[in-house]
DNA sequence: CCATATGCTATTTTT
DNA sequence: TAGCATATGG
């Protein structure tokens, strides 16, 4: 058989045109699990196999290392020889490129990659140096990260009318200088000075073009307009495929501009447009409860995922008396799960949502992975270990000076850093090593600087010998004084320290097995560019705990989707524009199209947010699911639904029971929406203002005073958690504007002075004047004329 | 310079 | 509520 046919027989007709068209820019549209990993991988093997191509004539470029990954190994399972070269992630890419022309740049070949915690840590220098005390220094990373992001420098943001911009603008000029002086990019820098090589060096943009004659993108909607624009200078051959689905784009957060996949047509005239519809992983009935959701959004590219595969399971939609419950609730059913052999996950919309639902599976005895939180390379230890070998490497690196010396802590603070750091520039060209080595800066006692000096010395030899990779980290550790000092502590926390600290040595060693010529550089390299996704492999015993975002591109059996609850998921910022909501509702795609078999879907009635218990409303999108593909569940206990429109509210949350015994938090959503469940509820209990009375705890009590089966008490009105409903009149008050109900401790936004804590309520109804604790001081405002929102 | 106390804020985070 | 960052005093 030849390839050709090959390629035929094994994938779909749209699939198959997508490998074997080749004479045009092509945009491959495919949707969830329409099998597009297949299709990069046969265009690769068609290209080298078929076409005779090279593999190192062929770039590919994901988002994430796991992607490359994959589609290194079944690429070359394929064709049973290497895959390209070149295949990794757009970061990782471009900072190969910088790694061979950088100097061009006037950065050096062993430049460091500042991650979010150093970068943190210079914009708040450089916000010291310059006096500047307003926004925060986490406001300015975020400014200066996005500028990047568009392609834009410290010229645009000065360019801007409002204060902050100006100081953003300054800010990020120093901040670039300071990155310079350390020769080090952060993660922007990778890709928007692989761009502007580009731009301020044509010759060696034609040489990069010559050497990438094919090149293959995965998740192009996830692209910003640097990646855009690199590809764009890279691709006038042409000889581009590009591969995404504009319903999964949900990193515009970061950058990720969706235009980039819709205007591809535009941007590459003639371009070979295929849709891959089919889906190969998912039951009818889950695909159509992803479907009846996205396709509310507006502005999206009209397709229609399909499968041949059966109906399967009805969708679940599970309504918990709060997160507690529904973590213990989805470890059930995952343990039911796992025990049949299958593979599952739980999502949720926010990594503070893990606790309760890692709480459930230790409870349940569940074993789980938990991806997300803090990396391993991110750990303090790691990172502590981590600076001297940047250092070692890079001797410009101030930041990894900074953190080694208080690794352990030896006496020495930033004043004296700080001449050491001027002396490095003035009469070491920027070597903080020599510097240390050298004489001591006036004013310094020299002999504590000077030791760290002879330890880096030692390893600079050790490495022109030649040393393996395993040992100079391991000489890292030892010299440092670091083990030393751990050991000295002696606690279960230090002991676990030193563990993960013998596990870098490992992972070393292991590095130095897969790369041998990678070297300290290539070690740190990767460090910095690897997630932990990438490092933690769940076996196949346990469920996969993690955020919805790190769930796009995975799989599995069995998955329950935590918290649709509104305000938590759809989660909407008062500043998020009108593609805000569309991004979530895309979110929720991402997450309901995971599942293989089975999706559960979760709300809860109650959920501790911050420390304060709140009324939940359902999320939105449960409304927007084709009713007849869900089925609701509950233990004896269906919720009664309805859908009465002008029931908006939700009764509020009465904590009694808790510590304190008296209420806290919640209170009337007037915003709120109707709720997902069906017509025939607990409604008509409701005023028609939209309220419920006071005493609905008391009355909720018994099932049958409202006409309902006995037994049956466990409806969604009347679950309130609580039994004791009166609340101290004095710790409310109507508020006529917002028509909600102040309560004592309730947050609260103000349109000028912002975030605030409802303190004291004096009076009630339209009279009520209320104490508010914002950031700089307290206000006592109208309740009803301050124009006050209830956040939560 | 370092250890402790207080106070503030609080998405998502491929790299 | 909890984690982290800044403030403060030894």
């Amino acid at each position: 058989m030849t390839l050709e046919e090959r390629v035929r027989a094994e994938l779909n007709p749209a699939q198959a045109e997508a490998v074997l068209v080749n004479d045009r820019p092509q945009l491959i549209l495919a949707g969830a699990g329409s099998g597009k990993t297949r299709v990069l991988t046969w265009k690769i093997a068609w290209l080298i196999e078929g076409l005779g191509r090279k593999p190192w004539e062929i770039v590919a470029l994901t988002f994430t290392n796991k992607a490359a990954r994959e589609m290194r190994e079944r690429a070359e399972k394929l064709m049973g020889t290497a895959a390209p070269q070149w295949m990794g992630t757009f970061h990782g890419i471009c900072a190969r490129i910088l790694r061979q022309d950088a100097g061009h740049l006037g950065y050096g070949d062993a430049f460091t990659i500042y991650d979010d915690d150093d970068q943190r840590k210079v914009i708040t220098e450089a916000c010291e140096k310059l006096s500047i005390k307003t926004p925060t220094p986490d406001v300015f990373r975020r400014i200066i990260s996005s500028s990047k992001n568009k392609d834009e420098g410290p010229e645009q943001l000065a360019a801007a009318f409002d204060p902050v911009s100006k100081n953003a603008a300054k800010v990020m000029e120093h901040y670039q200088k300071a990155l310079k002086a350390a020769d080090a990019m952060d993660f922007d820098d990778l890709l928007l000075n692989t761009l502007d090589l580009f731009r301020r060096f044509p010759e060696r943009e034609e040489a990069w073009r010559k050497r990438f004659g094919y090149i293959l993108i995965d998740e192009y909607q996830d692209t910003n307009s640097v990646q855009y624009q690199i590809v764009k200078r890279l691709a006038t051959h042409g000889r581009i495929m590009v591969v995404g689905d504009d319903d999964q784009s949900i990193y515009s957060w970061r950058g990720a501009d969706i235009q980039n996949i819709l205007d591809f047509e535009k941007d590459y005239p003639g371009a070979h447009v295929v849709k891959l519809e089919q889906n190969y992983r998912s039951t009818a009935n889950i695909l159509k409860v992803a479907g009846s959701v996205i396709k509310n959004n507006k502005g999206r590219k009209e397709k229609t995922l399909w499968t041949a595969a059966e109906a399967g399971d009805k969708v679940s939609l599970w309504n918990e008396d709060d997160e507690v419950a529904e973590g213990r609730r989805c470890a059930q059913l995952v343990r039911d799960a796992l025990a049949a052999g299958k593979s599952a996950a739980v999502l949720y919309r926010t990594n503070s949502q893990s606790r309760a639902v890692e709480e459930g599976m230790r409870r349940e005895g569940v074993p789980y992975v938990m991806i997300g939180g803090t990396r391993f390379y991110d750990r303090t230890e790691v990172k502590n270990a981590i600076s001297w070998l940047r250092l070692l490497v890079n001797p410009k690196d101030y930041r990894a000076l900074e953190r080694a010396v208080q690794s352990p802590r030896r006496g020495i603070g930033e004043k004296t850093l700080e001449l050491y750091r001027a002396q490095a520039e003035w009469r070491h060209g920027g070597d903080l090593i020599e510097a240390l080595c050298g004489e001591a800066p006036e004013g310094v006692r020299g002999s504590k600087a000077s030791g760290m000096g002879e330890i880096l010395r030692k390893w600079q030899w050790a490495m022109k010998e030649e040393v393996a990779l395993a040992e100079i980290v391991e000489r890292a550790i030892v010299d440092s004084g670091m083990e030393a000092s751990l050991e000295a502590e002696d606690t279960d926390e230090s002991k676990e320290r030193l563990s993960n600290l013998q596990e870098l040595v490992s992972a070393a060693a292991a590095f130095a097995e897969r790369n041998p010529d990678g070297g300290l550089k290539g070690f740190l390299e990767e460090v910095a560019l690897v997630s932990d996704a990438d490092t933690k492999n769940p076996d196949d015993n346990s469920v996969v705990l993690m955020t919805l975002h790190t769930s796009k591109g995975l799989e599995y059996d069995v998955v329950c989707l935590a918290g649709c609850d509104e305000g938590l998921f759809p989660m909407l910022r008062t500043d998020g524009g009108a593609d805000a909501l569309e991004e979530e509702r895309r979110l929720f795609y991402v997450g309901a199209t995971r599942a293989r078999q089975k999706l559960h879907l979760f709300s809860t009635r109650v959920r501790t947010r911050f420390g304060i218990r709140d009324a939940c409303i359902p999320s939105r999108f449960l409304d927007e699911i084709d009713q007849e593909v869900i089925e609701y569940e509950g233990a004896g206990r269906k919720v009664i639904s309805g859908a009465d429109p002008d029931v908006a509210a939700r009764p509020r949350t009465f904590g009694t029971g808790f510590a304190g015994g008296g209420f806290t938090g919640g209170g009337f959503r007037q915003q709120a929406r109707r709720p997902a469940f069906p017509p025939g509820s607990l409604r008509s209990q409701s005023r028609s203002d939209g309220t419920v009375p006071r005493t609905a705890g008391g009355v909720t009590e018994g099932g049958p005073a409202l006409g309902l089966p006995s037994g049956r008490t466990q409806t969604w009105i009347q679950n309130q958690p609580s039994t004791k409903p009166e609340p101290f009149p004095d710790y409310e008050s109507e508020n006529q504007a917002t028509g909600g109900t102040f309560l004592v401790g309730m947050r609260v936004r103000h349109p000028k002075f912002g975030m605030g804590r409802v303190e004291k309520i004096h009076g009630s109804g339209s009279a009520a004047r209320l104490d508010v604790k914002f950031a700089t001081e307290t206000k006592r405002l109208v309740a009803a004329a301050a124009g006050l929102t209830i956040v939560g």
